[in-house]
RNA sequence: GCCGGCGUAGCACAGCGGUAGUGCAAUCGAUUCGUAAUCGAUAGGUCGCGAGUUCGAUUCUCGCCGCCGGCACCA
């Protein structure tokens, strides 16, 4: 006799165990039309399940969040009955939903390309426009081993041998097509309707691993309705025109080749960007109480062999020849160089915490396929910086860096930050012992932090200590991990730092590694893409361009070229004998923020018009007036009284 | 590194077994024109690099390099 309650808190009662189908129906013709899938105790099941006890149950309906997991899963399913049918002697793997779609992999000897796009989407409309119910029948072990033997389904057949023993093995079948899945699925394939595309094609590893097979991708994007699916490659196009890469070109700000992959060629705008924001960093952390020191770039194998990069890092390290007989190595890391400066002299323990800032550039051997513009390369800047307290003072100093770094990220607008925890990684050194103080002390700096929304990255940590990451979320939702922040009880003693502690006694100092940035190269390409190239006024590379309508007005153009840069701005010229009517998309094309005109009649008054790019208001002033604007816009975040938001 | 795609003028792209074209930019000239692209002329390419096939290769084949999309790896 189920009672069923409903999210109202009203309950139905039955005879006898009913589906979700029934009891949709019992309760109104429309409920049972818009009904896919159900909740019962909290668990995601298909319609046409039997409730046989009491429980609570929740219909899901289009417009709930996981009719849309459920569309891109099903859709995943149609997917790869239509490769079958289209391309025979395919193996199925497994085609999961994924964020704003799904994806399918299959194993097929020729891979597949988006040729083969329009053949199998219009195949997929045929097997949704079929309206084939999803069954759910669930088998033994060796009925399924057996069946997926039979269709020669090899990597179906490892999936389930792999399972856990006490695991329910269900099939979903559509129409004559079969897949081992746990579900669950909408009603019949018409449930998807027609707001899907096919993305892409991309290879895969089996499981992930690259000794194994490769596998053909296959990525598409599902919705409810075709507006959500406009919507979505509206925003793909979007994304695309803020690409850092093609934004950095078009604004003269870096470029890369062939000679040095992975390496950036900054070009004046672009370090004028990059100067700017080490400019700034540098006030943060005098402020915050660092020192900025500067080390070697290449430094004798045997240094790196102590601090244990050799052994863990090697691999990513570029090693230097000359004609000599030792070798040097590129700095991976600066923490080696920040410890060689600790340990001159003798250091006491009233001068701890001491603190290094570095902003050194290193070098790391990245795979090649993992280069990506200037947001992975294989030289990059770290803001770093090396904090050696005792470990007392870890907690403390901790919570400052999180500060600190979240109240930069703030002055860049981004208020959107989620931290990561990551806990010891295999390779690595140091004993398990240290390794718990290590986690529990970084553990315990975000409790005093106030941080409890966090994650844990299982075994990401770096080789001598666990970190926290700071991740961004840019303007359209895009993640970016930027800064970091490592306990390391390992690396000082393994470079024989010390100081002399209260007691007289020689002791190894804690050090905490950090970079708030990450990698400077990065974070640039990251403001570039979260602006779409608009940067804040007072990061712009061009912040003024002083344009003429007539030649009659160079001369007063001259002076306020010269007045704007003596209050420090950064300004260029358009004294190109062109209509204003061309000057202004010229320049919002450049992104450049403010457009100062400057006609006959401006010439003759002292005045100028400003025009924010890319609005279309402008505002007639006198020079001096528009000087001192512009100037007090232009002040950082960090100097300003009145703090400029970045958009 | 792996799978697939791509590489033609400064940029964006077209083209093709008979040694290259368009638009924008550039240069020169005319125009001095008040807020989203003035007109005309000129110049610009060892078609990524190297081999091979061919009477002939930018075009076909192979190798290398780089880039792009994923995978794997990561700041």
């Amino acid at each position: 006799m189920p009672v069923i309650t409903l999210p109202d808190g009203s309950t139905r009662q039955f005879d006898a165990a009913v589906t979700g189908a029934t009891v949709a129906e019992a309760i109104g013709p429309g409920l049972a039309r818009a009904a896919l899938a159900m909740e019962v105790d909290g668990r995601l099941m298909d319609l046409s399940a039997e409730i046989g006890a009491d429980a609570s149950l929740r219909f899901i309906t289009r417009r709930d969040p996981e009719a849309l997991e459920m569309i891109r899963h099903d859709c995943a399913h149609v997917l790869a009955e239509a490769v079958q049918e289209l391309f025979p002697g395919t193996q199925v793997t497994i085609g999961p939903p994924i964020e704003h779609g799904f994806y399918y992999d299959f194993h097929r000897n020729e891979p597949f390309t988006p040729e083969d796009f329009p053949a199998i989407e219009a195949k997929m409309r045929e097997i949704i426009a079929r309206g084939d119910r999803f069954v759910r029948r669930v088998v033994s072990r060796a009925e399924a081993v057996d069946l997926f033997v039979r269709k020669g389904e090899r990597f179906k057949v490892e999936l389930i041998r792999d399972l856990p023993g006490d695991q329910v093995i269900s099939l979903y079948s559509q129409g004559d097509w079969v897949d081992l899945c746990r579900g669950p699925h909408m009603r019949t394939t018409a449930d998807i309707g027609a707001a899907f595309k096919l993305t892409k094609v991309a290879g895969a590893y089996w499981r992930g691993k690259p000794e194994n097979p490769v596998l053909s991708r296959i990525y598409g994007t599902a919705w409810r309705d075709q507006k959500e699916l406009d919507a979505h490659l509206t925003m793909l196009e979007e994304a695309e025109k803020r690409d850092h890469r093609r934004l950095g070109q078009a604004m003269d700000l870096f470029h890369f080749q062939p000679e040095a992959p992975g390496a950036v060629f900054w070009h004046p705008r672009g370090w004028k960007l990059f100067s700017t924001l080490t400019d700034y960093m540098r006030r943060r952390q005098e402020d915050a109480g660092y020192q900025e020191i500067n080390t070697p770039d290449i430094m004798d194998r045997a240094l790196w062999e102590k601090s244990g990069h050799w052994d863990k890092f090697r691999d990513a390290m570029y090693l230097t020849e000359a004609k000599e007989e030792r070798v040097f190595a590129l700095k991976p890391m600066n923490c080696p160089g920040g410890i060689q400066v600790f340990k001159q002299g003798l250091r006491s323990y009233r001068e701890l915490p001491l603190k290094f800032g570095e902003f050194g550039k290193v070098h790391r051997f990245e795979p090649s396929g993992a280069l990506h513009g200037l947001m992975r390369v294989r030289g990059f800047t770290q803001d770093d910086a090396h904090v050696f307290c005792t470990e007392a003072q870890i907690e403390e100093e901790s919570v400052k860096v999180i500060d600190l770094c979240l109240s930069i990220y703030r002055d860049f607008g981004f208020e959107d930050v989620r931290i990561k925890f990551s806990d010891r990684p295999e390779k690595r050194v140091g004993s398990d012992e240290i390794w718990d103080r290590s986690e529990a002390a970084l553990k315990g700096a975000l409790r005093a932090a106030g941080i409890h929304d966090y994650s844990v990255n299982k075994g990401e940590g770096a080789f001598y200590g666990p970190k926290l990451e700071f991740v961004l979320r840019d303007a359209i939702g895009r993640d970016w991990q930027c800064g970091t922040l490592q306990v390391d009880f390992n690396m000082p003693g393994a470079l024989g730092a010390s100081y002399i502690g209260e007691d007289g006694q020689r002791h190894v100092p804690v050090m905490l590694h950090r970079a708030l940035f990450g990698s400077l190269e990065r974070f640039t390409g990251i403001l570039i893409e979260h602006t779409a190239g608009r940067l804040p006024f007072w990061l712009a590379p061009v912040q003024v361009v002083v344009a003429t309508i007539v030649d009659d007005a160079l001369p007063a153009a001259r002076q306020a070229v010269a007045a704007l840069r003596r209050a420090g701005l950064r300004v260029e010229t358009d004294f190109r004998n062109e209509k204003i009517n061309r000057k202004v998309p010229d320049h919002i094309e450049a992104r450049v923020p403010v457009l100062a005109i400057l006609g006959r009649r401006e010439a003759e008054e002292g005045r100028v018009v400003l025009r924010r790019l890319p609005g279309r208001e402008q505002q007639e002033l006198p020079l001096a007036v528009a000087v001192a604007q512009l100037a007090a816009d232009a002040m950082p975040p960090d100097l300003s009284t009145t703090p400029v938001a970045a958009e």
